[in-house]
RNA sequence: GCGCCUAUAGCUCAGUGGAUCAGAGCGCCGGCCUCCGGAGCCGGGUGCGCAGGUUCGAGUCCUGCUAGGCGCACCA
């Protein structure tokens, strides 16, 4: 695969040159004898402190017995600069030593944007490693909700991020569609289609009172007539639990839809029952000695894998839990060949990831084989007041609400632009908003202000002149350095996103980067007389152009041309 | 009682494997269109919850505390 990451590149050249000025030191005995380590290069934050630089002499002190400072000046003096990408070098502080670039690299960074086009971004660090994200699985009993929606945009940016950092994803959604829940519900849309044939039936507490289930019932209704009625009743349960889990699960995926997210594989509990695979588990952990029994139960040893107690797996009355089912469903999972398995949880589940991994573990797979990511949950402000949301009395805004309400654009961006640890508090309005206030139409913006560019370009008859063959020296300014610059660390943000497992950081990236594109065009023409700075200024509008298409749409959000 | 998450500017939040970070936006005040889209840009200032610890160096790591959120089923 052809890496477009030019960081990577000048890291690989930098690490070498270090490496052989240590070795060279040790040879002739200016630094005594240790391993030579591995040497961290990182981007500077600071322009005065060169391009890139390391910590290499700071981490050496101890194991060289040396001054870091000491250290790092005799690194420094072993460097020929200028030297490829290096102009000079120079330590600083306590003994860092800072790179300072020329600007081949920049250069290079326009270059490589425009050849690669819409795969600029993208890296081989997951070295094409299989790995399955499993997201959203809401319960099939009811509409989305804005915690769904929030898991959808998250898990599919993160699955974006995933596959453009150089991984095999697949996106999973697990159906709930076994259990006491969906009794209930197909429960609840019986007593709704008897109530509108008037018969004078209530809803016991727990059913699901949402008008959903009315409408549900009215569609059978509608579509089956009253043959229903006269099924016997173990037919007739069985028919509305069937009718309602499938229509609801065609509304969720219609939802899921709308919203930019489809799935790979659309994964039935069910079949789990059906299949055996949970009877499966229950073997091979006896086999394991990993079973006992206690008060007519029959529980798992989890804590030999670390949990804080053991957990029933055999209810007394001989169902098998929920925990049971699920580590059938994440054996399946992996037995499907995986290299690695992430779930996106609520956080309300947390007390489930110490069993479920000892589960795994038990099972025979590596600790590391499950990554359970706990997202947060949502609140909905509107016009500055809290949305209060009661799911039991059927009172809540619904994720195709919310995204009919403020946009599928601005509802993903809102839902990634935090911290997945954090809490989210959702501004309706902000979402709304049409101004610099709202993040999602400064990004769409820069765009459609970018593209505007070309298109004037292409109307006055001004021919784009290749990265290769304008001259891109004349790009000097520091709004100009300064966006090459950020265009060239897309790769390694993106990296670092699939890394943390941060789709947060991918959000701020692009507003960051929309923002120095505003600033340079505040400041500078694109078009103007000068027709070979005209040319060169093209060809960073252009590359900027990319990247801020290439973002959004790991973002799951448009980019418009015009707005 | 136990567990998970959170605590950074008046507000909402960034701060990537410690160092060469205290940052952005909003709000507030003041500026910028004979010029490619003003849905834009520029300038102005205050802060890492508290207490210890590790280190040459701590918003960042460890411990304890305080406050808030969410959990702690032989429910799913």
């Amino acid at each position: 695969m052809v890496s477009y990451n030019i960081a990577e590149k000048i890291r690989v050249e930098l690490e070498e040159m270090i490496r052989n000025s240590i070795r060279g030191a040790q040879e002739e005995g200016e630094l005594p004898p240790f391993d030579v380590p591995v040497v961290p290069i990182e981007a500077s934050r600071d322009r005065s402190h060169g391009d890139f630089a390391t910590t290499v002499a700071l981490t050496l002190a101890r194991s060289a017995r040396m001054a870091p400072r000491a250290i790092a000046t005799i690194l420094a003096k072993r460097i020929s600069a200028p030297c490829g990408y290096v102009e000079r070098v120079e330590v600083a502080g306590p003994g860092f030593i800072n790179f300072f670039l020329n600007r081949v690299w920049l250069e290079e960074t326009l270059i490589m944007i425009e050849d690669a086009g819409t795969a600029y971004g993208t890296s081989d660090f997951g070295g094409g490693a299989r790995i399955q994200i499993e997201f959203v699985s809401a319960n099939p009993t009811g509409p989305m909700n804005v915690v769904n929606a929030r898991a959808g945009a998250v898990g599919d940016t993160l699955a974006n991020i995933f596959a453009a950092a150089g991984y095999q994803v697949s996106r999973e959604y697990y159906i709930n569609d076994a259990g006491n829940q969906v009794d209930v519900l197909g429960k609840s849309v019986e007593l709704r289609y008897r109530q509108l044939l008037g018969e004078p039936v209530e809803l016991s507490p727990e059913c699901y009172q949402g008008d959903y289930i009315t409408d549900l019932a009215r569609r059978a209704l509608d579509e089956r007539g009253r043959d229903i009625a006269s099924m016997s009743d173990d037919e007739r349960r069985n028919f509305f639990k069937s009718y309602a889990v499938a229509e609801i699960l065609r509304m969720q995926r219609e939802s899921l839809r709308n919203f930019g997210v489809e799935f790979d594989v659309w994964f039935s509990e069910k079949t789990l029952e059906d299949s055996g695979a949970d009877k499966q588990v229950m073997e091979i952990l006896d086999s394991k000695g990993l079973l006992y029994e206690k008060d007519g139960a029959i529980w798992f040893k989890s804590t030999a894998f670390g949990d804080d107690k053991d957990r029933v797996v055999v209810k007394r009355d001989g169902k098998y839990t929920y925990l049971l089912r699920d580590l059938a469903y994440h054996k399946n999972k992996l037995d499907r060949g995986f290299d690695r398995i992430i779930d996106i949880w609520g956080p309300d589940h947390h007390g489930y990831v110490a069993r479920t991994k000892a589960g795994v573990q038990a099972l025979g797979y590596p600790q590391d084989a499950l990554e359970v990511l706990l997202l947060q949950l949502v609140t909905l402000y509107s016009h500055g007041e809290q949305v209060r949301m009661s799911k039991r009395a059927g009172e809540f805004i619904t994720m195709d609400e919310l995204i009919q309400e403020v946009g599928k654009d601005a509802a993903r961006y809102f839902f990634v632009m935090r911290n997945i640890d954090s809490h989210l508090d959702f501004d309706m309005e902000l979402a709304k908003e049409q101004s610099q206030e709202n993040p999602v139409y400064y990004i769409q913006y820069a765009h459609a202000r970018l593209s505007s560019i070309m298109r004037q370009a292409a109307e006055l008859g001004v021919k784009y002149v290749p990265a290769r063959e304008a001259n891109l020296g004349l790009l000097a300014e520091d709004a100009e350095v300064e966006l090459i610059k950020k265009l060239a660390a897309f790769p390694d943000e993106i990296i670092a996103a699939a890394r943390d497992r941060a789709p947060n950081r991918i959000a701020k990236y692009a507003l960051d980067l929309a923002g120095m594109f505003h600033s340079f065009y505040n400041s500078y023409r694109v078009l103007s007389d000068d027709r070979e700075l005209t040319a060169a200024r093209l060809v960073l509008a252009n590359a900027t152009r990319i990247v801020l298409r290439n973002l959004l749409g790991i973002l799951g959000v448009s980019a418009p041309e015009r707005m």
